[in-house]
RNA sequence: GGCCCCUUGGUCAAGUGGUUCAAGACUCCGCCCUCUCACGGCGGCUACACGGGUUCGAAUCCCGUAGGGGUCACCA
């Protein structure tokens, strides 16, 4: 067989050379250590907490070490495409804080340089490659069809051999030239192969950046390089990709893991040097009490548009994507808890080989920490963005009066406490939490604990006896002196030794009136809510609450 | 089913042969502080999947077993 006459036949419109495709990619100029890693979605515009896991993971490596992280679109699958993916892509990631350096999408005097960054768009590249490979002898055309390829398989499981398109059990591999042209001239369509080097019974030992030394079995596929439309398959791309782009360390998810031998060959084949690699263990659910790796489709948590919707502050979801990448940070967050992220060393040793359970309760925590740390002036327009997106209906009643609103905060988060408080988790929770500052959202969340005459007698005697003027600590006295008149003790030490001598104690007068004020039996001091909704406003919701 | 990965408390995990009769964080429970809540403080429950080795000594090394996960496409 004349492969020079077959590569010909195959690619008669490429005339570039390797050589000439090679030198329009040189080495990437960048200092000793550096490392190139990169994202590479397919344009499906859905954007999981994987991608994000694993962005942060390239994002770090790539700019602690003062190399470069890069965009790269993978739609050599045309069904997947959804317009203006990358936007998506790249507006949620910077949402994040995750931001390319170059690549699809990104405006730069580099980006070009190593471009074009979406895969379909390269189709020329590749097939220089292509022509090259079977030039060589390398890669030959399929003629299979679905159906056949199929019956290989069926007849390989009933003789249990390894399944797949190899050795023996190929059929387009040692066509002649004459059958080659026959087909093609009849107009059938193909694939083109590689006719894989490898020998079944031999061994590769791989070495993965987190896993360490994994041994396999030698690749012997066959497998599919260009699909009939002339589209590279990920392999291949990857391969091509990868070199062209100089990507020093390629961090993908594990479901990857097994298809490293078909990697390390082509990589040899093409006569490539390998980049590192690291395979990232996934992000796990609990589900019927099996861990699962988290799906699209049933996963809606695995959304990242669920956590902007919530309004998570994106920096607590980083945190917490961090305490999962990396075992050690959490620790020296806590030591560092001022730091940016991106003072912590990070290393790819330190990633965790199992799959991590995602668990909300240590992401609402995260979040409540991130929001103490945070003044009131941020929260403010963290929110009104949030509600401005998700929420514009309400913006008018949160947002009118930034004064009001900004006490709430103060209140809230207690900034002027010794201590703030940590009860922020996400924007809509926050909105939730605070409903009683306005009439448009107020409303009567729990029942009250004693019976109504005295429920009655209490408001009224407060109502009677209540004084905007005073300070908190008259507002208290007022509260205890009312409790006496009805046999509520304001000596709770007495109230805890013996109990049954009271009716009860200044805690539930307090929280009478707190209920029917703010409608919960829980909320930060009573005394400065009044003073941030005005008399007024509590006057009226008592003589309502009464009027039940 | 073949191949590969993984396995310390409910969850995330420290730990790489001996000051660990196993850190820390989250959750849960109790107590303290306290007008409620939150914060904070103190304390508690709960773990090296199992079985064999190697070794003076193993969570740490080896071999099996079990369980979980991934992958076996002209999808990535």
């Amino acid at each position: 067989m004349d492969n020079q006459k077959l590569a010909q036949l195959l690619f008669p419109e490429v005339t570039t050379t390797i050589d000439e495709v090679e030198a329009r990619f040189p080495a990437r100029d960048l200092p000793e250590g550096a490392q190139v890693t990169r994202m590479g979605p397919s344009p499906t515009g859905f954007i999981h907490l994987g991608n994000l896991y694993s962005g942060l993971a390239d994002e770090r490596i790539a700019h602690q070490s003062g190399g470069i992280f890069y965009l790269r679109i993978e739609d050599t699958d045309n069904k997947r495409k959804v317009e203006g993916a990358e936007d998506i892509i790249i507006s949620v990631l910077k949402y994040f804080g995750i931001e390319f350096d170059q690549g699809a999408g990104i405006e730069s005097p580099e980006s070009d340089a190593y471009g074009p960054y979406y895969q379909r768009q390269r189709k020329d590249i590749y097939h220089v490659y292509a022509k090259n490979l079977v030039a060589q002898g390398l890669a030959y055309p399929c003629f299979c069809t679905e159906e056949e390829i199929a019956q290989i398989k069926e007849k390989q499981t009933e003789q249990k051999v390894i399944t797949g398109y190899h050795t023996t059990w190929t059929r387009c591999r040692d066509l002649t030239l004459e059958q080659i042209e026959e087909k093609i001239a009849a107009g059938m369509p193909y694939t083109l192969r590689l006719r894989s080097q490898g020998k079944e019974g031999n061994d590769i030992i791989f070495r993965d950046q987190i896993r360490g030394s994994v041994k396999f079995p030698e690749n012997i596929m066959d497998v599919v390089i260009l699909k009939k439309d002339g589209i590279p398959t990920y392999h291949f791309a990857h391969a091509i990709d990868d070199h062209l782009m100089h990507t020093t360390m390629v961090i993908r998810g594990e479901e990857w893991l097994s298809s490293v031998p078909t990697h390390v060959e082509l990589h040899k084949v093409l006569g490539f040097r390998l980049p590192k690699y690291a395979h990232t263990a996934h992000l796990m659910k609990m589900d019927n009490g099996n861990k699962r790796k988290l799906s699209k489709r049933k996963d809606p948590e695995l959304s990242l548009d669920y956590y902007r919707q919530d309004g998570y502050h994106p920096q607590g979801v980083k945190v917490y994507l961090m305490t999962l990448l990396n075992s050690n940070f959490e620790q020296w967050y806590d030591k560092h808890p001022n730091s940016p992220i991106e003072e912590f060393p990070y290393s790819v040793k330190k990633m965790s080989k199992s799959g991590a359970l995602f668990d909300i309760m240590k992401l609402n925590d995260i979040c409540k920490n991130e929001f103490s740390k945070l003044e009131p002036e941020d929260v403010y327009e963290f929110l009104h963005t949030w509600c401005t997106n998700y929420h514009p209906d309400m913006v008018d009643v949160y947002f009118a009066d930034k004064e009001k609103f900004i006490k709430i905060l103060e209140l809230t988060m207690g900034v002027h406490q010794k201590r703030r408080r940590k009860d922020f988790i996400n924007a809509k929770q926050i909105m939730e939490s605070i409903h009683y500052f306005f009439d448009a959202t107020y409303h009567i969340v729990d029942e009250q604990k004693y019976d109504a005459e005295t429920v009655e007698a209490v408001l009224k005697a407060y109502l009677a006896s209540y004084d905007h003027s005073a300070d908190a600590n008259g507002w208290f006295n007022n509260i205890k002196e009312i409790g006496e008149q009805f046999g509520f003790t304001g000596n709770m030490r007495e109230y805890k030794k013996n109990p049954e001598n009271f009716k009860g104690n200044v805690s539930h007068i307090a929280e009478i009136i707190r209920i029917a004020t703010v409608g919960q039996s829980n909320s930060p001091d009573q005394w400065a809510i009044y003073h941030i909704i005005g008399e007024d406003m509590m006057r009226e919701r008592i003589e309502k609450y009464l009027a039940k």
